[in-house]
DNA sequence: CATTCGTGAAGACGAAT
DNA sequence: ATTCGATTTCACGAATG
């Protein structure tokens, strides 16, 4: 197992103890990725995480070692780097303060912590946003999706059904969840490959948050849907396509659809078209490509031929 | 040889109990 | 929470060209 964890990942390459301009003593946390001199402000400049690298998420293999997680900058709305108003009498030139100030520091403090912990929740709320919309471009959907799913996860957050439960896998289900909302085709596995996850376990924060935030069933996308995407991911004859969905449009209100995965049905479209149109693509990539087995496919080709007679005027015809 | 087709065992999932 | 039925996957071998 590769390393999964980037929540927490420590970043002390570059980690130094003092300032080199002026030799003190550097505060800060090396695990926020900067530290700064107290006195002459130089900040070191840590090797900064610039993100997960997984932008260019490829179709297949590629995305083994999927990480999760975000920059800590962008991660944490204050960047990390919190103000602390120490407890000293003196002011930055090593004098006391007089009573008066002191009584206004003391109360800037303590407001300032008062405001902190008020925060909080804030805090985490955009920390899981910001996930979201990272997990959203790594799996390059639309911004809608992203904003979907942010407002899924609000709503989830308000009604308490994220409470105590892991931040990856309500990011990862409101994710998939907004995809079905805004009718886009990407199925649990992808989000869950993407997210880094066990497809089982996203399903399970999935059912989880339509149960209790949704309280609707979302339809996953038609078939048609996937049919489309199918061709786009390999760049097959477009004819192809037109004679997939006229295929699938024919048949459409049929019991062969009912409780079958959906991809595999229009595997099994595209597949039947592509023989029709002479282009015979194999099994196996058209099963690849719709993350379904060939065994899939080819029985959802027999359903298909068994109740339909497929006459070369029929489609031609429309 | 590559591709297709069919099968049984095993796992996963949803619905019903 | 467990059981049950349908679906999907896996692993194989046979047929086809």
């Amino acid at each position: 197992m590769t390393d999964v964890s980037l929540w927490n990942a420590s970043r002390d390459d570059g980690f130094r103890t003092s300032c080199p301009v002026c030799g003190n003593r550097l505060i800060g946390d090396s695990e926020k990725g900067e530290q700064v001199c107290p006195t002459c402000g130089y900040v070191t400049v840590a090797p900064a995480d610039s993100g997960p690298e997984w932008k260019a998420m490829d179709l297949e293999e590629k995305n083994k070692r999927v990480r999760v997680g975000s920059p800590t900058t962008l991660a944490l709305h204050d960047f990390g780097l919190t103000t602390e108003i120490s407890r000293t009498m003196r002011d930055s030139h090593g004098k006391y303060l007089d009573p008066a100030m002191r009584a206004t520091v003391e109360k800037m403090r303590k407001w300032q912590s008062r405001t902190r912990t008020i925060n909080s929740e804030e805090r985490g709320l955009s920390n899981v946003l910001s996930k979201i919309s990272e997990l959203c471009e790594a799996l390059n959907l639309p911004d809608n999706v992203a904003e979907t799913a942010a407002q899924i996860y609000r709503t989830s957050a308000k009604m308490k059904v994220a409470k105590s439960k892991s931040i990856l896998g309500m990011t990862a289900a409101t994710v998939y969840l907004a995809c079905r909302k805004c009718g886009v085709s990407r199925t649990l596995k992808e989000v869950a490959r993407a997210a880094g996850m066990e497809k089982g376990s996203v399903a399970r924060y999935f059912r989880l948050v339509l149960k209790e935030v949704e309280k609707e069933y979302v339809p996953p996308p038609s078939v048609e849907k996937y049919i489309s995407k199918l061709i786009n991911k390999s760049q097959i004859d477009p004819r192809v396509e037109r004679l997939a969905l006229t295929l699938s449009r024919k048949t459409s209100d049929s019991k062969i659809s009912s409780g079958k995965a959906p991809a595999g049905l229009a595997a099994a479209y595209v597949y039947l078209s592509s023989v029709m149109e002479g282009v015979h693509l194999p099994q196996r990539e058209v099963a690849e490509s719709a993350e379904v087995t060939e065994v899939t496919v080819r029985n959802r080709c027999r359903e298909i031929l068994d109740n339909f007679v497929i006459r070369q005027e029929f489609v031609a015809v429309k």
